[in-house]
DNA sequence: GTGAAAGCGCTAACAG
DNA sequence: CTGTTAGCGCTTTCAC
């Protein structure tokens, strides 16, 4: 069905040379005469022929493909990121493969097996847990957003939001706009980038010396507007008070405030709420959420040039990068 | 430094046959006994052995690669058609190449030359055009949303929202509320989706006995917010009036709303809106839009059916498929 | 500067 | 039922 391309073997033919230096002149390799590559350049102009990179990537052992395991292609903050990705990549003439894993481990294991089978030559998680298959050889890999949880090589590449300070920045605003029962929720998962929010944020409650209520810290299993609606009605029916609220994502921000509307609670005047990630729907909420930006281009541009950087073998200085986030002041908050 | 993964070789010798029996037992190709199975299989198991599919597709002539071109990954309508087709296409044992163009022909044309290379097995174009490369080889193909500007042959496969009657839903819709003087915002670029919407717009005003002004038929060279704003800007500081707008999209919309909202017009009381596509920000705007519902789901999933029937040579009966739509009232329409 | 030939991992005749 | 062999399109020694 796919239909036959021409080969190096017509071009050499139709050039009249042999293959082995239709092969040298594509690829720069020297070792033949500028006539030569006249000849040849123009009858690979004139055939539009492309040399086949399966072929080119089973000889060489690598292919161009970067296989990218992402939750959820539809969470725009992922998105952004994989936009940057792919962006990136296929300047440096790489193809991303995407796989969405719905944060299923046992999907993410078929993906990863079949990236393995279509040779990909690195791998970038994006927030996902590289999975624990016994022999899973060691592609050049970056994880972003999420720290594997194994505990891995020093070299390990890693890029990430300074979460704890999300997290604190969040804290603080909240308690400097006077809330003194602060509720949280989470990703009840608890990976690396939700913990580390929530540390932040404790960091913030001891300096002001809040009081950090057990009762008040939600756990979601998932991380959309549901379960946030659904968790913070909850909390609202079992009467427990609270004045601040730090959401682990803005969707989450947004499913509570849903709620708080219907309870008829005011915010920000009786709840403060704060979300992260800044993606659009906190600029054109209805009511503009409070946010810590993260900036996902900035981690997709880096993932990509880290990650060829490690395909070429070379050493990574600084393999963990922490990028700097910033709380931005909408409507939610005093 | 990609790692060397196991080949059929070792595990020929491994289980001490044939490469070819390996072969045959991989693929299902009978012509082995029950015992040689079994024996293949466990070494299989017990080292984990995944075939190689670069080599395959080198074979074959087909690889198990489905090459997306979408205009912007980061379009959640765009986002969730993708997502669908990626879930499906790796059901079936195929991985999903996304590659954004940005809107862009010059880097759709890379792109289709990058897949090219990588010898896909089939195309999916998510509201592309289809580039016009001279020699651009038949490879299986659907386009999705809109229809590829070039005369095409009739078994091109089509995947398209009824795209008439939801613009003559969302006219008859306004004409109902009371609107006389409708504006519509439309991408310049009338690409087929943007064209027929704009069709069954004016069949429902003349329907309706509304008249068409010319001056009120906004056009945005992008499709997003920033460019409904200015230009709905633009209308109202030069003194039009209109009480009705229709927006290509649902961000159009929201820039249009926005603009509207700055300038202290009331919606819906004075202008009613109406948006295109009901993506989550239609839902959760600081004034839910009314808006005409598309099916990305059922999109992605018809899409893949059909590209691998098509991929199987199989002749499809209808290619063209027109999905139904649905008006959605919320509150920027009386 | 150029070509012949081997081989990447796999499949598909063709023999037996 | 099973093995041998050729070859997919390309790169890469190794000769010349």
């Amino acid at each position: 069905m796919t239909p036959k391309e021409l080969s190096i073997k017509q071009i050499s033919e139709l050039s009249g040379v042999s293959t082995a230096t239709v092969s040298r002149v594509i690829n720069h390799n020297g070792r033949f005469s500028k006539e030569t590559e006249e000849r040849v350049l123009s009858v690979i102009e004139q055939y539009q022929y492309v040399p086949n990179m399966v072929a080119r990537g089973l000889r060489r052992n690598a292919s161009q493909i970067v296989g990218i395991i992402v939750p959820d292609i539809t969470n725009e903050f992922f998105a952004r990121i994989v936009l940057r990705l792919q962006i990136n990549l296929f300047e440096k003439n790489f193809s991303a493969v995407i796989c969405n894993t719905n944060e299923n481990e046992q999907l993410e294991v078929s993906h990863l097996q079949f990236l393995r089978a279509q040779n990909v030559s690195g791998l970038v998680f994006i927030s996902g847990n590289p999975s624990h298959t016994q022999p899973n050889p060691n592609y050049p890999t970056v994880f972003i957003d999420r720290r594997p949880k194994d505990v891995m090589a020093k070299d390990t590449i890693i890029i990430e939001s300074d979460n704890v300070r999300g997290g604190y920045l969040a804290g603080k605003a909240l308690a400097e706009g006077g809330a003194r029962r602060i509720a949280t929720i989470m990703d009840s998962r608890m990976h690396t980038a939700g913990e580390t929010r929530y540390q932040g944020w404790k960091k913030a409650m001891e300096e002001a010396g809040i009081p950090i209520l057990p009762e008040l810290q939600l756990k979601v299993p998932l991380v959309g507007f549901n379960a946030a609606y659904e968790s913070v009605s909850h909390l609202l029916k079992s009467r427990q008070s609270f004045d601040g609220l730090f959401c682990g994502t803005d969707w989450l921000a947004m499913g509570a405030l849903a709620t708080l509307h219907e309870h008829g609670v005011h915010v920000p005047s009786d709840v403060s709420v704060i979300g992260f990630d800044d993606v659009s729907i906190a600029t054109f909420s209805s009511k503009p959420i409070t946010t810590i930006r993260q900036d996902a281009e900035r981690m997709g541009d880096l993932a990509v040039e880290l990650l060829l950087r490690r395909m070429e073998g070379e050493k990574i200085d600084r393999p963990h990068r922490v990028l700097g986030v910033e709380l931005v002041r909408r409507s939610t908050t005093g």
